[in-house]
DNA sequence: AAGGAAACATACTACTTGGTATGTAGTCAA
DNA sequence: TTGACTACATACCAAGTAGTATGTTTCCTT
């Protein structure tokens, strides 16, 4: 194939990723069907079929690059120099400004740990499932960790069972796929003031005192596009 | 009908009503089939439909119940003498109790919300689902008056978008539905200890100050069944 | 005892859906 | 130009599902 001819395929793939993301955000996977994909894009299943063998293999390729997402958009925090509860700001904020931004990936994302409900059958669906917890269990870790380190040094409190506290602060960070919709007025500082509103209730959940949130928070880099 | 049989009908529904639960909260509700309920019942679809004349009546029922219940969990906290915290803190620890306790039937309450995406047909199916998103504004009314109270008199501490707060604090009471499975081992008391780690952390992201939940804590009458 | 209603089970229909098999228009290299 | 290949669309099938129509048994009332 020629490069233009490579390009195009991926802006198609890209294209068809998209509309598969908005449609299980928008119906969940069991209510999705291939053709309402296919509609969503003006086209019919065959298009669909062409780039991905099987719907599952589609929400698949959703969550994974949901994950991909989610992943870069801590990884800023998780690396910088600082204070374990600076660097979780960091990470908390970068999280939740890409759950707003790349709000139909993360739904799927979000949506699919739950679907360890649906009794994945085949065992190829079964080893993809698990990557992907893996995936996620690395991630969690990632946070988990920085938290202890706030503990360990005081900046950061947890109730006696970690793990709960841990469920708490993720799912506060998961939160706006649940109940964030853009909306035709909103700039990206609004979107910002919203991911400083939940980043602050959640860390502060954590026990971080305010005046180190509002610190944080204004030394933030906010860079709006 | 004699008195027996009103209650061995009340009876009947009842478990039909909470293997409905079940069974919409493993699978969710486009995946649960109207036999895979009344399979997991050892009965037949005529059984189901005996008591529902359709699976979005038989799904709006449990979603009602579960309403019932949600409320029921947080009305002593609510209707309490104390100061707004105090008040919130037993209406909150209810509510968690709750989503512990009453699992299936929490889980669908939680999860249906989101279905206002299945863009609801009917007209009569419309109006249930507006009816519930009454009912349900009314409870998160409830605690968004008494965390406004609690601000007012200086305990609670809000970001500047209240209704942010707000959705992250009533997010993190329904965080257990998405992360807490029953065990074998687990004891009322093992429950109680996680319903106290998630208020802790839910009143902490509201800024109450740790002394004043470990008050509260230790006064709440925790009555184990 | 008899009649009827309640509480289901069984059988069936119309429709949807995941997946496949096949057709076809455009593209591109030789 | 032509043959192969890409990128779909169309047609089709088997399986599953919501809902209905019709038994059948048990129980309650009279």
């Amino acid at each position: 194939m020629s490069q233009t001819a490579v390009q195009a395929r991926s802006e198609r793939y890209e294209e068809l990723l998209r509309a598969a993301a908005e449609c299980f955000q928008s119906r969940g996977f069991a209510a999705t069907s291939i053709d309402t994909v296919a509609r969503h894009l003006g086209a019919t299943k065959g298009r669909v079929y062409h780039y991905f063998p099987s719907k599952m293999d589609l929400f698949n390729a959703v969550r994974e690059r949901a994950m991909d997402l989610v992943f870069a958009a801590s990884d800023d925090g998780y690396a910088m120099q600082g204070s374990p509860a600076e660097r979780l700001y960091e990470m908390s904020a970068g999280h939740v400004r890409s759950m707003i931004d790349d709000l139909p990936y993360m739904h799927v994302l979000v949506d699919g740990l739950q679907m360890l409900r649906y009794s994945t059958t085949t065992q190829f669906q079964r080893e993809a499932m698990e990557a992907h917890l893996a995936r996620r269990d690395v991630y969690e870790q990632r946070f988990r960790e920085v938290v202890v380190e706030g503990v360990a040094d005081g900046q950061l409190h947890v109730g006696p069972q970690l793990s709960v506290t841990i469920q708490s602060f993720m799912g506060t960070l998961n939160g706006p796929v649940f109940w964030y919709r853009p909306r035709g007025d909103d700039t990206s500082e609004s979107r910002q003031a919203i991911v400083d509103d939940v980043v602050r209730f959640a860390l502060s959940g954590l026990g971080l005192n305010e005046e180190s949130i509002t610190l944080y928070s204004s030394q933030s880099r906010k860079v709006f596009a």
